[in-house]
DNA sequence: TCAATAGTTCAATTATATCGAACTTATGAA
DNA sequence: TTCATAAGTTCGATATAATTGAACTATTGA
């Protein structure tokens, strides 16, 4: 059921979280996830309603490639959720602090 | 004898922030500026000495806009602070988490 | 006066973000 | 079964940002 490859927890970069958490969509999407605790598909998750699928579907692989998000597809929806134990473990009390600290 | 403009730390942005930091060049220069407490020149504070001149001229100038440094010229040197406190004043933990993060 | 040093600016190449359009896959209705 | 629809990805083109060497500016010091 799983379709993406997701970097293993110790793979994640500092560098690689700062620059997706860099871009506001992303951290909006970020902290969507956060809010929804749960999974949510790629358009649920959209920051603005009115940006082209692509550029969405390129921020969810970023999001995905820097070990942020794990994303798995079930039926025609893409499940996203946020690797918060992963990236605790990793990197503890950035997540929050970014996310408290966010707009 | 200040021949930059600096941000004011109220236009500090949390997004131009991350971005500056994302890079290792420039999270290098940083945490040298930070350890050295007081000001230091560019080449001083370069993170490998291969690296092209204009590369790192560009690296401190991206670090100016996004307001974590403050650069004045005295002689042929160009002085460098770390603007810690303003930094400390608009996101509260965010540098020194970050640094301490850091590999 | 003039060579040397510290940085910046410029031009060219390369990499990355954005968008619309085309494509893929799964669902659900006729 | 068939076929339209919906959710995302991929592709091609354009625009913006990073890297580099070369040329330029400004200051120092011999």
């Amino acid at each position: 059921m799983v379709q993406f490859v997701h970097p293993a927890k110790e793979d994640l970069t500092l560098a690689g979280v700062l620059a997706a958490l860099a871009d506001p969509m992303r951290l909006d999407i970020v902290r969507r996830l956060k809010d929804k605790g749960a999974c949510a598909s790629c358009t649920d998750t959209a920051p603005c309603p009115k940006m082209a699928k692509s550029t969405l579907s390129n921020h969810f692989r970023i999001l995905r490639e820097a070990g942020l998000i794990r994303t798995t597809k079930k039926g025609v929806e893409h499940q996203n959720t946020l690797r918060e134990e992963d990236i605790n473990a990793r990197f503890p009390g950035l997540l929050k602090l970014i996310l408290k600290l966010a707009p």
